[in-house]
DNA sequence: GTTGAGCGTT
């Protein structure tokens, strides 16, 4: 006769969950699935051999390795992509981790002498600390300099020390300043779709899925045509995108900016989120989404 | 072919 309940876990170590048995003496895999979401199979440690072994699973009934369950303990299987999209999952919150609010941003550099190239804001800024991005906006057409650029340093104190002084570039003073991209960073929405601005002609599909998988399973890349430099991204899991959203990220040596995807205007979702959480609630959704990753992080080791 | 406060081809 079989057992009414088997022992299932996580982890060989972890808790087990009394999981029913059917009439036949076998276990359905969506009873399975009911308490461990994504489970595809189970497996259990053979006590003569010492080596893991798989449960038959025959089109979702999984059957008993002898005649019985016996009183093992048996682990769930998950398929490989769940398992990596938690790797996915703890390198997001790594990198979340290692930035901290010692984060770096663009900074923008007004009043530079229409001769100045990128090469020449290098060479200055250099002398301050390592620089990962440099930029001097010029007209499309003419491909004359506006008399601003951008510049991103690895060091948060570089950055720091760059903006609390003035700056003689090639003959005149210049300021460096937080842009105001980042001064009202854009209102939280629940979305799996980030859009990725400021993007350049080169950036492929192929570029911008193989940039944004180390942060979370990519499902689309979209980018408009013709070019209109941003495009669309979107990620298996809404909390990777809006751990995304608000960041400045280096894309081929580009500086990109993500926000949330959908305008802000014509979503009625996104009015009622901003008027629960009011104009200042974005810094508490989003520590609130990084204490999600944080805390998946803790479960799942 | 110019210019001198600003904000990065949504």
């Amino acid at each position: 006769m079989s057992e009414l309940y088997i022992r299932v876990a996580e982890d060989e170590n972890e808790e087990p969950m009394e999981i029913p048995s059917e009439d036949d003496g076998t276990v359905l895999l969506s009873s399975v699935a009911a308490q461990f979401p994504g489970a595809c199979g189970l497996r259990y440690r053979n006590p003569e051999s010492q080596c893991m072994r798989g449960v038959r699973l025959v089109e979702g009934v999984l059957h008993a390795p002898e005649s019985d369950w016996g009183n093992l303990v048996y682990v769930v299987n998950y398929p490989k992509d769940n398992k990596r999209k938690m790797d996915e999952i703890d390198a997001a919150s790594a990198v979340k981790i290692k930035r901290g609010f010692q984060k770096t941003s663009d900074l923008i550099v007004l009043g530079l002498p229409w001769k100045t190239t990128e090469q020449d804001l290098k060479d200055y800024f250099t002398t301050f600390g390592e620089v990962i991005m440099v930029q001097v906006k010029r007209d499309a057409k003419t491909g004359n300099s506006k008399g601003f650029g951008f510049v991103r340093f690895t060091e948060y104190e570089t950055q720091t020390k760059v903006i609390g002084q003035r700056h003689m570039i090639d003959g005149r003073w210049c300021d460096c300043k937080l842009p105001n991209s980042k001064a009202c960073p854009d209102e939280p929405m629940r979305s799996r779709k980030i859009f990725v601005g400021r993007c350049t002609e080169d950036m492929t599909t192929d570029d911008l899925r193989q940039y944004f998988m180390q942060y979370g399973e990519v499902t689309d890349v979209f980018i408009p045509k013709p070019f209109r430099a941003f495009a669309f991204v979107t990620f298996a899991d809404d909390q990777v995108a809006q751990a995304l959203c608000g960041e400045d990220l280096i894309i081929k040596g580009i500086s990109v900016h993500i926000s949330n995807a959908e305008p802000k205007h014509n979503n009625s979702r996104q009015m009622m989120d901003r008027g629960r959480f009011g104009a200042g609630g974005s810094y508490y959704l989003r520590i609130h989404c990084l204490f999600i990753l944080l805390h998946r992080k803790f479960i799942y080791g």
